[in-house]
DNA sequence: GAGTAATGCTTCGAGTTCGAAGCACATAGC
DNA sequence: GCTATGTGCTTCGAACTCGAAGCATTACTC
Protein backbone atom coordinates (compact mmCIF):
# COMPACT_ATOMS: atom_id res chain seq x y z
CA UNK A 1 0.00 0.00 0.00
CA UNK A 2 2.54 2.97 0.58
CA UNK A 3 5.91 2.76 -0.19
CA UNK A 4 6.54 -1.83 0.03
CA UNK A 5 8.83 -1.34 -3.04
CA UNK A 6 8.47 -5.38 -4.36
CA UNK A 7 10.39 -6.78 -1.22
CA UNK A 8 13.24 -8.11 -4.01
CA UNK A 9 12.75 -11.98 -2.94
CA UNK A 10 14.74 -13.15 -5.73
CA UNK A 11 14.33 -16.73 -7.77
CA UNK A 12 16.46 -18.88 -6.54
CA UNK A 13 19.08 -20.47 -8.48
CA UNK A 14 16.84 -23.15 -9.51
CA UNK A 15 14.31 -20.97 -11.15
CA UNK A 16 17.09 -18.69 -12.56
CA UNK A 17 18.47 -21.91 -14.54
CA UNK A 18 15.12 -22.57 -15.84
CA UNK A 19 14.25 -19.95 -17.08
CA UNK A 20 17.89 -19.65 -19.07
CA UNK A 21 17.84 -22.83 -20.02
CA UNK A 22 13.89 -22.43 -21.45
CA UNK A 23 14.96 -19.76 -23.25
CA UNK A 24 18.30 -20.70 -24.46
CA UNK A 25 16.91 -23.75 -26.09
CA UNK A 26 14.03 -22.21 -27.81
CA UNK A 27 16.24 -20.02 -29.17
CA UNK A 28 19.11 -22.66 -30.23
CA UNK A 29 16.40 -24.40 -31.57
CA UNK A 30 14.85 -21.66 -33.50
CA UNK A 31 17.95 -21.23 -35.40
CA UNK A 32 18.27 -24.87 -36.80
CA UNK A 33 14.87 -24.44 -37.45
CA UNK A 34 14.88 -21.92 -39.83
CA UNK A 35 18.02 -22.65 -41.38
CA UNK A 36 16.81 -25.67 -42.34
CA UNK A 37 13.69 -23.95 -43.49
CA UNK A 38 15.16 -22.03 -45.49
CA UNK A 39 17.41 -24.41 -47.39
CA UNK A 40 14.58 -26.34 -48.30
CA UNK A 41 12.02 -24.47 -48.76
CA UNK A 42 12.97 -20.98 -48.71
CA UNK A 43 10.71 -19.96 -45.74
CA UNK A 44 11.11 -18.30 -42.89
CA UNK A 45 10.15 -20.05 -39.43
CA UNK A 46 6.89 -17.78 -39.23
CA UNK A 47 5.87 -18.36 -42.85
CA UNK A 48 6.44 -21.89 -42.00
CA UNK A 49 3.77 -21.61 -38.69
CA UNK A 50 1.17 -20.13 -40.61
CA UNK A 51 0.99 -22.54 -43.50
CA UNK A 52 1.33 -25.57 -40.93
CA UNK A 53 -1.61 -24.15 -38.93
CA UNK A 54 -3.78 -23.85 -42.14
CA UNK A 55 -2.74 -27.02 -43.64
CA UNK A 56 -1.86 -29.05 -40.57
CA UNK A 57 -4.21 -28.38 -38.03
CA UNK A 58 -7.19 -26.58 -39.15
CA UNK A 59 -9.36 -28.83 -41.15
CA UNK A 60 -10.69 -26.68 -43.69
CA UNK A 61 -7.24 -25.21 -44.39
CA UNK A 62 -9.06 -21.86 -43.52
CA UNK A 63 -8.01 -19.32 -40.93
CA UNK A 64 -8.95 -15.50 -39.86
CA UNK A 65 -6.73 -13.31 -40.00
CA UNK A 66 -6.74 -12.78 -36.36
CA UNK A 67 -6.69 -16.17 -35.01
CA UNK A 68 -3.93 -16.63 -37.15
CA UNK A 69 -2.28 -14.22 -35.50
CA UNK A 70 -2.89 -15.27 -31.92
CA UNK A 71 -2.46 -18.64 -32.86
CA UNK A 72 1.25 -17.97 -33.59
CA UNK A 73 2.25 -14.96 -31.50
CA UNK A 74 2.51 -12.59 -33.90
CA UNK A 75 1.69 -8.84 -34.28
CA UNK A 76 -0.84 -8.02 -36.42
CA UNK A 77 0.63 -6.02 -38.76
CA UNK A 78 3.48 -8.38 -39.20
CA UNK A 79 0.93 -10.75 -40.19
CA UNK A 80 -0.80 -8.56 -42.73
CA UNK A 81 3.15 -8.48 -44.36
CA UNK A 82 3.63 -12.11 -44.26
CA UNK A 83 0.37 -13.10 -45.73
CA UNK A 84 0.81 -10.71 -48.56
CA UNK A 85 4.49 -12.36 -49.02
CA UNK A 86 2.48 -15.65 -49.11
CA UNK A 87 -0.01 -14.99 -50.96
CA UNK A 88 2.45 -13.04 -53.98
CA UNK A 89 4.03 -16.77 -53.78
CA UNK A 90 1.13 -18.30 -54.24
CA UNK A 91 1.27 -20.47 -50.99
CA UNK A 92 -2.37 -19.06 -49.82
CA UNK A 93 -5.53 -16.90 -51.13
CA UNK A 94 -6.87 -13.95 -49.09
CA UNK A 95 -10.42 -12.95 -49.25
CA UNK A 96 -13.02 -10.80 -47.24
CA UNK A 97 -14.95 -13.37 -44.61
CA UNK A 98 -18.62 -14.64 -45.71
CA UNK A 99 -20.44 -13.86 -42.89
CA UNK A 100 -18.07 -10.41 -41.30
CA UNK A 101 -17.15 -7.88 -44.20
CA UNK A 102 -14.41 -7.21 -41.95
CA UNK A 103 -12.63 -10.36 -41.50
CA UNK A 104 -10.25 -11.72 -44.20
CA UNK A 105 -9.83 -15.53 -44.62
CA UNK A 106 -6.80 -16.84 -45.69
CA UNK A 107 -6.73 -20.16 -47.12
CA UNK A 108 -3.55 -22.45 -47.89
CA UNK A 109 -3.75 -23.52 -51.67
CA UNK A 110 -2.48 -26.44 -52.90
CA UNK A 111 1.30 -25.55 -54.02
CA UNK A 112 1.57 -24.03 -50.54
CA UNK A 113 0.48 -27.50 -49.22
CA UNK A 114 3.00 -29.20 -51.62
CA UNK A 115 5.23 -27.08 -50.00
CA UNK A 116 5.09 -27.83 -46.25
CA UNK A 117 5.19 -31.77 -47.38
CA UNK A 118 8.54 -30.45 -48.66
CA UNK A 119 9.71 -29.40 -45.93
CA UNK A 120 8.24 -31.10 -43.57
CA UNK A 121 10.45 -34.26 -43.28
CA UNK A 122 13.57 -32.22 -42.82
CA UNK A 123 11.60 -30.50 -40.18
CA UNK A 124 11.10 -33.14 -38.49
CA UNK A 125 14.68 -34.37 -38.78
CA UNK A 126 16.11 -31.75 -37.57
CA UNK A 127 13.66 -31.48 -34.22
CA UNK A 128 14.93 -34.83 -33.79
CA UNK A 129 18.53 -34.36 -34.02
CA UNK A 130 18.45 -31.39 -32.05
CA UNK A 131 15.77 -31.53 -29.68
CA UNK A 132 14.77 -35.09 -28.99
CA UNK A 133 17.76 -36.75 -29.15
CA UNK A 134 18.42 -36.40 -25.50
CA UNK A 135 15.17 -36.74 -24.39
CA UNK A 136 13.48 -40.36 -23.89
CA UNK A 137 10.07 -41.10 -24.22
CA UNK A 138 9.64 -40.80 -20.98
CA UNK A 139 11.09 -37.20 -20.44
CA UNK A 140 9.12 -35.61 -23.83
CA UNK A 141 6.05 -36.63 -21.83
CA UNK A 142 7.06 -35.30 -18.69
CA UNK A 143 8.21 -31.70 -20.82
CA UNK A 144 4.90 -31.14 -22.35
CA UNK A 145 2.89 -32.14 -19.33
CA UNK A 146 4.85 -29.17 -17.53
CA UNK A 147 4.69 -26.78 -19.70
CA UNK A 148 1.03 -26.96 -21.34
CA UNK A 149 0.02 -25.81 -17.84
CA UNK A 150 2.13 -22.36 -18.57
CA UNK A 151 1.12 -22.12 -21.87
CA UNK A 152 -2.23 -22.45 -20.13
CA UNK A 153 -2.08 -19.97 -17.93
CA UNK A 154 0.12 -17.44 -19.94
CA UNK A 155 -2.69 -17.59 -22.67
CA UNK A 156 -5.62 -16.83 -19.74
CA UNK A 157 -3.37 -13.27 -18.81
CA UNK A 158 -2.46 -12.13 -22.47
CA UNK A 159 0.81 -9.96 -22.24
CA UNK A 160 -0.05 -9.49 -25.91
CA UNK A 161 -1.38 -6.98 -27.73
CA UNK A 162 -4.49 -8.70 -26.56
CA UNK A 163 -6.07 -5.96 -24.29
CA UNK A 164 -8.58 -4.00 -26.01
CA UNK A 165 -7.50 -1.33 -27.57
CA UNK A 166 -7.54 0.66 -24.54
CA UNK A 167 -9.52 -0.14 -21.74
CA UNK A 168 -11.21 3.14 -21.01
CA UNK B 1 20.92 -47.81 -49.53
CA UNK B 2 20.46 -45.93 -52.71
CA UNK B 3 17.36 -43.74 -53.01
CA UNK B 4 15.81 -44.21 -49.06
CA UNK B 5 14.69 -40.58 -49.01
CA UNK B 6 14.62 -40.41 -45.52
CA UNK B 7 11.64 -42.27 -44.52
CA UNK B 8 9.22 -40.37 -42.82
CA UNK B 9 8.86 -41.61 -39.90
CA UNK B 10 7.06 -38.69 -38.55
CA UNK B 11 7.43 -37.92 -34.92
CA UNK B 12 4.79 -39.25 -32.91
CA UNK B 13 2.04 -36.44 -31.31
CA UNK B 14 4.08 -36.02 -27.95
CA UNK B 15 6.77 -34.73 -29.57
CA UNK B 16 4.57 -32.76 -31.40
CA UNK B 17 3.17 -31.37 -28.39
CA UNK B 18 6.34 -30.96 -26.54
CA UNK B 19 8.16 -28.87 -29.83
CA UNK B 20 5.08 -26.47 -30.08
CA UNK B 21 4.42 -26.11 -26.24
CA UNK B 22 8.24 -25.18 -25.81
CA UNK B 23 8.12 -22.91 -28.66
CA UNK B 24 5.28 -21.07 -27.32
CA UNK B 25 5.99 -20.85 -24.25
CA UNK B 26 9.25 -19.31 -24.52
CA UNK B 27 7.04 -16.92 -27.12
CA UNK B 28 4.71 -15.71 -24.80
CA UNK B 29 7.66 -15.33 -22.24
CA UNK B 30 9.27 -13.41 -24.04
CA UNK B 31 6.95 -10.88 -25.06
CA UNK B 32 6.04 -10.26 -21.06
CA UNK B 33 9.15 -9.97 -20.38
CA UNK B 34 9.97 -7.47 -23.14
CA UNK B 35 7.19 -5.73 -21.90
CA UNK B 36 8.48 -4.71 -18.70
CA UNK B 37 11.37 -4.44 -19.39
CA UNK B 38 10.70 -1.50 -22.14
CA UNK B 39 8.39 -0.03 -19.48
CA UNK B 40 10.47 -0.14 -16.43
CA UNK B 41 13.70 0.44 -17.80
CA UNK B 42 13.37 1.21 -21.38
CA UNK B 43 15.70 -1.81 -22.40
CA UNK B 44 15.33 -4.28 -25.28
CA UNK B 45 15.18 -8.20 -24.05
CA UNK B 46 18.89 -8.84 -26.31
CA UNK B 47 20.24 -5.58 -23.97
CA UNK B 48 19.22 -7.15 -20.68
CA UNK B 49 20.91 -10.39 -21.62
CA UNK B 50 23.83 -8.33 -22.35
CA UNK B 51 23.50 -6.28 -19.37
CA UNK B 52 23.08 -9.49 -17.12
CA UNK B 53 25.74 -11.54 -18.56
CA UNK B 54 28.12 -8.93 -18.07
CA UNK B 55 26.87 -7.92 -14.33
CA UNK B 56 25.66 -10.48 -12.80
CA UNK B 57 27.46 -13.84 -14.86
CA UNK B 58 30.80 -12.63 -15.80
CA UNK B 59 33.10 -11.81 -12.62
CA UNK B 60 35.14 -9.10 -14.06
CA UNK B 61 32.16 -7.23 -15.42
CA UNK B 62 33.55 -7.91 -19.10
CA UNK B 63 33.79 -9.83 -21.97
CA UNK B 64 34.74 -10.21 -25.80
CA UNK B 65 32.30 -9.40 -28.22
CA UNK B 66 32.40 -13.12 -29.88
CA UNK B 67 31.65 -14.44 -26.34
CA UNK B 68 29.00 -12.53 -25.51
CA UNK B 69 27.48 -12.93 -28.83
CA UNK B 70 27.68 -16.56 -28.47
CA UNK B 71 26.17 -16.49 -25.11
CA UNK B 72 23.26 -14.77 -25.94
CA UNK B 73 22.38 -16.49 -29.17
CA UNK B 74 22.86 -13.15 -31.50
CA UNK B 75 24.95 -12.58 -34.64
CA UNK B 76 27.83 -10.82 -34.41
CA UNK B 77 26.45 -7.68 -36.48
CA UNK B 78 23.93 -7.43 -34.07
CA UNK B 79 25.91 -7.42 -30.90
CA UNK B 80 28.08 -4.53 -32.46
CA UNK B 81 24.83 -2.76 -32.85
CA UNK B 82 23.08 -3.23 -29.59
CA UNK B 83 26.84 -2.72 -28.04
CA UNK B 84 26.72 0.66 -29.57
CA UNK B 85 23.60 1.57 -28.33
CA UNK B 86 24.52 0.52 -25.24
CA UNK B 87 27.97 2.68 -25.24
CA UNK B 88 25.93 5.49 -26.38
CA UNK B 89 23.33 5.27 -23.53
CA UNK B 90 26.38 4.81 -21.02
CA UNK B 91 25.63 1.33 -19.74
CA UNK B 92 28.44 -0.27 -21.39
CA UNK B 93 32.11 0.79 -22.26
CA UNK B 94 34.10 -0.34 -25.36
CA UNK B 95 37.56 -0.87 -25.49
CA UNK B 96 40.84 -2.89 -27.67
CA UNK B 97 41.64 -6.22 -25.44
CA UNK B 98 44.81 -6.04 -23.87
CA UNK B 99 45.99 -9.73 -25.29
CA UNK B 100 44.51 -9.26 -28.85
CA UNK B 101 44.52 -6.35 -30.28
CA UNK B 102 41.33 -7.54 -32.72
CA UNK B 103 38.89 -8.26 -30.26
CA UNK B 104 36.88 -5.57 -28.21
CA UNK B 105 36.02 -6.55 -24.44
CA UNK B 106 33.13 -4.63 -23.45
CA UNK B 107 32.63 -3.61 -19.79
CA UNK B 108 29.50 -2.78 -17.73
CA UNK B 109 29.74 0.83 -16.24
CA UNK B 110 28.26 1.41 -12.65
CA UNK B 111 25.18 2.91 -14.75
CA UNK B 112 24.68 0.11 -15.95
CA UNK B 113 25.06 -1.92 -13.06
CA UNK B 114 22.18 0.23 -11.52
CA UNK B 115 20.00 -0.19 -14.43
CA UNK B 116 20.15 -4.28 -13.71
CA UNK B 117 19.18 -3.39 -10.46
CA UNK B 118 16.51 -1.23 -11.17
CA UNK B 119 15.13 -3.39 -13.88
CA UNK B 120 15.42 -6.67 -11.71
CA UNK B 121 12.99 -7.05 -9.38
CA UNK B 122 10.05 -6.15 -12.05
CA UNK B 123 11.75 -9.07 -14.00
CA UNK B 124 11.64 -11.42 -11.60
CA UNK B 125 8.26 -10.53 -10.65
CA UNK B 126 6.82 -11.04 -14.25
CA UNK B 127 8.87 -14.18 -14.28
CA UNK B 128 7.19 -15.59 -11.14
CA UNK B 129 3.86 -14.66 -12.42
CA UNK B 130 3.70 -15.31 -15.86
CA UNK B 131 5.83 -18.91 -16.16
CA UNK B 132 6.44 -20.07 -12.44
CA UNK B 133 3.04 -19.64 -10.80
CA UNK B 134 1.80 -23.06 -12.29
CA UNK B 135 4.84 -24.47 -11.61
CA UNK B 136 5.84 -26.45 -8.24
CA UNK B 137 9.11 -26.15 -6.56
CA UNK B 138 10.18 -29.62 -8.16
CA UNK B 139 8.12 -28.84 -11.53
CA UNK B 140 10.78 -26.38 -12.01
CA UNK B 141 13.43 -28.42 -11.17
CA UNK B 142 12.50 -31.33 -13.03
CA UNK B 143 12.31 -29.02 -16.15
CA UNK B 144 15.46 -27.59 -15.81
CA UNK B 145 17.34 -31.42 -15.65
CA UNK B 146 15.13 -32.18 -18.73
CA UNK B 147 16.64 -28.99 -20.56
CA UNK B 148 20.24 -29.04 -19.54
CA UNK B 149 20.92 -31.67 -21.42
CA UNK B 150 19.12 -30.65 -24.76
CA UNK B 151 20.97 -27.28 -24.42
CA UNK B 152 24.25 -28.69 -23.91
CA UNK B 153 23.81 -31.20 -26.80
CA UNK B 154 22.97 -28.11 -29.21
CA UNK B 155 25.71 -25.74 -27.76
CA UNK B 156 27.78 -28.98 -29.00
CA UNK B 157 26.33 -29.06 -32.43
CA UNK B 158 26.47 -25.37 -33.34
CA UNK B 159 23.98 -24.23 -35.96
CA UNK B 160 24.75 -21.19 -35.58
CA UNK B 161 26.90 -19.05 -37.79
CA UNK B 162 29.54 -20.82 -35.63
CA UNK B 163 31.10 -22.78 -38.64
CA UNK B 164 33.97 -21.51 -39.89
CA UNK B 165 33.90 -18.62 -42.42
CA UNK B 166 33.37 -21.15 -45.36
CA UNK B 167 35.04 -24.38 -45.34
CA UNK B 168 36.70 -24.85 -48.21
C1' DG C 1 -32.66 3.32 -36.28
C1' DA C 2 -29.13 6.88 -35.02
C1' DG C 3 -25.09 7.37 -32.51
C1' DT C 4 -21.38 5.46 -30.03
C1' DA C 5 -18.24 1.97 -29.14
C1' DA C 6 -15.83 -2.11 -30.45
C1' DT C 7 -13.58 -5.11 -33.86
C1' DG C 8 -10.72 -6.51 -38.15
C1' DC C 9 -7.38 -5.34 -41.02
C1' DT C 10 -3.95 -2.35 -43.37
C1' DT C 11 -0.60 1.48 -43.96
C1' DC C 12 3.14 3.92 -42.27
C1' DG C 13 7.52 5.07 -40.03
C1' DA C 14 11.11 3.86 -37.00
C1' DG C 15 13.90 0.55 -35.15
C1' DT C 16 16.03 -4.01 -35.31
C1' DT C 17 17.96 -8.16 -37.39
C1' DC C 18 20.80 -10.83 -40.32
C1' DG C 19 24.47 -12.35 -43.74
C1' DA C 20 27.94 -10.93 -46.96
C1' DA C 21 31.81 -8.30 -47.69
C1' DG C 22 35.62 -5.80 -45.89
C1' DC C 23 39.38 -4.30 -42.74
C1' DA C 24 42.79 -5.18 -39.20
C1' DC C 25 45.39 -8.07 -36.45
C1' DA C 26 47.27 -12.75 -35.43
C1' DT C 27 49.01 -17.31 -36.44
C1' DA C 28 51.22 -20.95 -39.33
C1' DG C 29 54.32 -22.70 -42.69
C1' DC C 30 58.14 -22.33 -45.41
C1' DG D 1 60.92 -12.74 -42.16
C1' DC D 2 57.04 -13.20 -45.53
C1' DT D 3 53.30 -14.81 -47.59
C1' DA D 4 48.88 -17.47 -46.74
C1' DT D 5 45.25 -18.50 -43.85
C1' DG D 6 42.44 -17.77 -39.87
C1' DT D 7 40.06 -14.86 -36.47
C1' DG D 8 37.54 -10.55 -34.44
C1' DC D 9 34.88 -6.96 -35.35
C1' DT D 10 32.43 -3.50 -38.16
C1' DT D 11 29.92 -1.60 -42.19
C1' DC D 12 26.51 -2.10 -45.51
C1' DG D 13 22.11 -3.25 -47.71
C1' DA D 14 17.94 -5.75 -47.57
C1' DA D 15 14.46 -7.77 -45.05
C1' DC D 16 11.58 -8.17 -41.08
C1' DT D 17 9.03 -6.52 -36.91
C1' DC D 18 6.32 -3.73 -34.16
C1' DG D 19 3.00 -0.10 -32.44
C1' DA D 20 0.34 3.87 -33.60
C1' DA D 21 -2.85 5.77 -36.53
C1' DG D 22 -6.39 5.16 -39.92
C1' DC D 23 -10.36 3.08 -42.52
C1' DA D 24 -14.19 0.05 -42.83
C1' DT D 25 -17.64 -2.84 -40.86
C1' DT D 26 -20.30 -4.65 -37.02
C1' DA D 27 -22.27 -4.58 -32.25
C1' DC D 28 -24.36 -2.29 -28.71
C1' DT D 29 -27.62 1.22 -26.44
C1' DC D 30 -31.31 4.05 -25.97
Amino acid sequence: MSTSPTPPSPLDSVQLGAYFVLMEVAGLLRHAVEQQLRDDGDLSYVQFQLLARLGLDSPTGSERMTDLADGVVYSRSGLTYQAGLLEKAGLVSRAPSADDERSVTVTITDAGRSLISQVLPGHVEVLRQQLFSPLSRTDTQVLSDLLAPVRDHMRAAPPRSAGSRRRR
